[in-house]
DNA sequence: ACTGCTTATACAACGGATTGCGCAGGCACA
DNA sequence: TGTGCCTGCGCAATCCGTTGTATAAGCAGT
């Protein structure tokens, strides 16, 4: 149960809408903790019931209002705490590798076909992960320095698959070829 | 809503019982799908009357008795189905990551203790992957060229991770003297 | 004109997943 | 003798998460 401190952390040095928040985890947040919005507007509700966040009526013109949260001292407080206590062992959902484990029985073209897809979502979310990390190198803050090592997460994540997805070929490649 | 699918991947090539397949859960396959063994003994009781799977009870003295799974042809008509449709997008859950995100609020050296025993777990699970995968290349028949990709997808994370855990290693120690 | 995307929030229903508990015997170690 | 760990199976309650639906307005492309 920690989408709560994901908020909190990125609600650490901005203040931002569940709109703003769903954005972020969908992009780069999203590699190590995702959430949809329902899930988000949801849990923005219950922390503000327990005044560990705050927020502020923006009403706009063209775009319908929004709500700007803020974190409170509470809920500085709280994930003080959390930090302070281990953190759960991370947990995976990943049905293209189990497709692979099982590979035995499915059609290799398709599957070719689905590792390309996946691989060029890879390559997008690579460049995307080292142009940001390019713009947190130049401006080198106090808290900076830890997102930057979020992306590196990412970089390295991304690389790691994609050189991974090589391998994956060749054997498909190769099962297509003995097919024939 | 694919442990499903998950299980009877590992029940393709080898007779199991419950306890076996959360072993493999807690193993290999933990890397990329987690499942507790409720879970997993429920989703073989659904498995079961959906005729996906079939078992049979094995007494034994000294140990309770068990129940080896075996997957049926129905079972595997409904992984071939499943393979051949998209998978659904991979999901994480890494607190850890989050920590680290949000660490500029953290004590350092708290932080340093969790790394140092991550990286200590990850370094045995590579141990074991690798291990493992040398047995694997021994003996290459059709369906070990798949698990060994598995393998292979595990060795590479682990090594991803260990790379970037010496990068927030620095970063926390140099977070740590200029404290002092 | 129509379709679809973007900004913005939110409820309701269902199913999946986690947590807690219970049973049962054997083996190893202190 | 007690504690803890391994082998094995399972139920119940609750919580989390996903999917579907709703509203509302503007802007871009076909």
């Amino acid at each position: 149960m920690s989408l709560r401190h994901a908020i909190l952390v990125l609600l650490q040095d901005e203040e931002a809408s569940g709109y703003d928040l769903a954005r972020e985890f969908a992009n780069s947040i999203g590699l190590v903790w995702n959430a949809t919005h329902q899930q988000i507007y949801l849990e923005l509700g219950k922390l503000n019931e327990q005044n560990m966040v705050h927020y502020r009526h923006v009403p706009q013109d063209g775009k319908p209002d929004k709500k700007l949260y803020r974190i409170t001292d509470e809920g500085r407080q709280e994930l003080v705490r959390w930090l302070r206590r281990p953190a759960a062992p991370a947990r995976v959902r990943d049905a293209f590798m189990v497709k692979v484990a099982g590979a035995a029985l499915a059609d290799p073209e398709t599957l070719l076909g689905e590792l390309d897809q996946l691989v060029q979502q890879r390559k997008e979310r690579l460049a995307n992960f080292e142009a940001e990390a390019r713009k947190l190198e130049r401006q080198s803050e106090g808290n900076s320095r830890f997102q930057h090592l979020t992306l590196r997460r990412g970089i390295l994540d991304q690389e790691a698959w994609l050189a991974w997805a090589e391998e994956v070929r060749e054997v498909l490649e190769d099962t297509l070829s003995h097919q024939h």
